[in-house]
DNA sequence: CGACTTTGACCCGCGC
DNA sequence: GCGCGGGTCAAAGTCG
């Protein structure tokens, strides 16, 4: 570019900018202060910075090096100097261009936080919809449940409808027995079910202990109640808003948890209480179900030869999931876990095919979409609902809390498959066959696998069962089964929405 | 030495 | 009010 014919420039702002594509081109013009050199410099003082357009584009403002020597004002300086000048003149030259790669990342990196925080926004949007319809469907339940008892009382209202939910069982209780406000606050812990609804149940023919977990459903549930209370409370730690173990001493000082403003008792913090219990066949004293657990005590329990066991999970600090362990009476190769509590810590893979179990169980009980507990117990529902065999799956009154015993101690069925789907899988829509499959395969190549693994397929071998849940854990498909697995609980509650519109 | 188990003591609710 | 039983705590013991 022949700067003698631009003289014109070279008293304006002393910059110009020309656009080229997607490349700026820039010049800087060192005569525009007014005080031009002599003509024997004319050639110097031409910068040209360029900087690629990435589409949010910034234009390059740096000091940049010129190339040439404009202090000196001759073209006399010795050679020694020119070289040096110009390896120094390349270093720069690399230096920016090399700040100039920095910007460019750093712009895109800014780009990618607008994007991650748009992307963090829209997610908000969707948690917040999806609590606010929570809130609006057991907002729905309550009032539904409160016209029915005013319309027929609870016990008519069971049998009209043929279904009951844990709440209902549990007013239905304090119907009964009359309690006000300040005893259904200071007896927290008391049985919400009637005793005489379930006065045949099968309970009594087969000891259960009285402790259990729930895990997976319960969360969801417990996020119902608080969003029923108008969402989570100030005062809620994350651990508190995954309480689901509640200590004896705990409801003492602090019962407002489990009661609303109108004093009431509050019908979803029994549903925390309830209780999931195992028979399996063990020879070993537990049972593995993927969780670390801690034994804090033992104790004799009257009427049983059998000490029963404390145990507290430590995969993380404060996870208030607790399990008692105890060998049934009347036959020691049966040995009970029941576990209680929901856990806040996320579960591996082994530990979330006994949890979907479990709360495809509690699910049964708790969201209130299976039949009355009386047709339960005669029919045992509950088992072909979990695809279970007869006998499977029993629901247990007598026991502080409400229970649900997972009784797999039981003889085969014909179809294995239908066992695998109803024990780990109960709402998912994994093949089981092709578990099992699997399995039988796995079992063949390890037949020692995990011997200590629960015995949760009577039809299978010890070693089949450990390969059934590596199987499982190990498909690939099995992230997706458990998202079934919950939606199919979360759609439980969705139908008994649908069921009272 | 830390993690875990054992075990007696303690607390609390409930029935009498 | 008292005793019983279930559940938990915490110090002591054990183990790797």
């Amino acid at each position: 570019m022949d700067l003698s014919n631009d003289r014109s420039h070279c008293c304006g702002d002393g910059y110009r900018s020309i656009s080229n594509g997607n490349r700026m081109i820039t010049e800087m013009d060192f005569f525009a202060d007014g005080n031009c050199p002599k003509q024997e410099t004319k050639l110097a003082a031409i910068v040209k910075t360029e900087a690629i357009y990435d589409g949010v584009g910034q234009q390059d403002e740096e000091d940049v090096n010129t190339g040439l020597n404009l202090l000196t004002g001759s073209s006399t300086s010795s050679d020694h100097k020119s070289m040096v000048e110009d390896g120094a003149s390349q270093n720069k030259a690399f230096y920016n261009k090399r700040k100039k790669e920095l910007e460019l990342l750093h712009s895109k990196i800014n780009h990618m936080n607008a994007e991650n925080q748009r992307l963090k926004g829209i997610l908000h949007q969707v948690n917040n919809n999806y609590y606010i319809l929570q809130m609006h469907l057991f907002t729905l339940m309550q009032q539904h449940q409160n016209q029915n008892t005013v319309k027929h009382g609870a016990v008519e209202d069971r049998h009209d409808e043929g279904s009951i939910t844990a709440r209902q069982i549990m007013d239905l209780r304090k119907a009964e027995m009359g309690e006000d406000r300040s005893q259904s606050e200071e007896r927290s812990r008391d049985c919400p079910i009637s005793p005489n609804i379930f006065e045949s149940m099968e309970y009594n023919k087969s000891p259960m202990i009285s402790c259990s977990s729930i895990t997976g459903v319960v969360p969801v549930i417990d996020h119902l109640k608080k969003s029923a209370d108008g969402g989570i409370r100030d005062h809620e730690s994350p651990e508190e808003a995954f309480q689901g173990w509640v200590p004896n001493k705990i409801p003492k000082f602090d019962t407002s948890r489990d009661v609303d403003d109108e004093g009431k008792a509050e019908p979803l913090s029994i549903i925390r209480k309830a209780r999931v219990s195992v028979r399996s066949r063990s020879e070993s004293s537990t049972i593995s179900d993927g969780c670390q657990w801690r034994k804090y005590g033992q104790k004799l329990a009257k009427g049983s030869p059998c000490p029963r066991s404390y145990y507290r999970c430590t995969m993380a600090s404060g996870c208030p999931v607790r399990k008692q362990v105890q060998r049934c009476a009347e036959d020691q190769a049966v040995l009970i876990t029941t576990y209680e509590g929901h856990h806040n810590h996320p579960l591996p893979p082994a530990a979330m095919a006994v949890a979907s179990t479990t709360s495809a169980a509690a699910s049964m009980l708790l969201s209130g979409s299976m039949p009355s507990p009386d047709e339960l117990m005669n029919t045992e529902l509950l088992a072909k609902t979990l695809a279970c065999p007869p006998g499977f799956a029993t629901l247990s009154a007598s026991a502080p809390f409400p229970t649900v015993t997972l009784d797999i101690t039981r003889p085969p069925v014909p179809n294995p498959s239908q066992i695998l789907q109803g024990h780990f899988m109960s709402a998912s829509h994994v093949s089981a066959q092709a578990l099992y499959n699997k399995a039988e395969i796995s079992d063949l190549l390890n037949p020692h696998q995990g011997m200590e693994l629960p015995q949760m397929i009577p039809p299978l071998a010890n070693s089949t069962v450990s390969a059934v849940t590596a199987a499982i854990t190990s498909d690939p498909n099995f992230t997706a089964a458990l998202v079934a697995a919950v939606s199919s609980i979360i759609g439980n509650v969705q139908a008994k929405y649908d069921q009272l519109n």
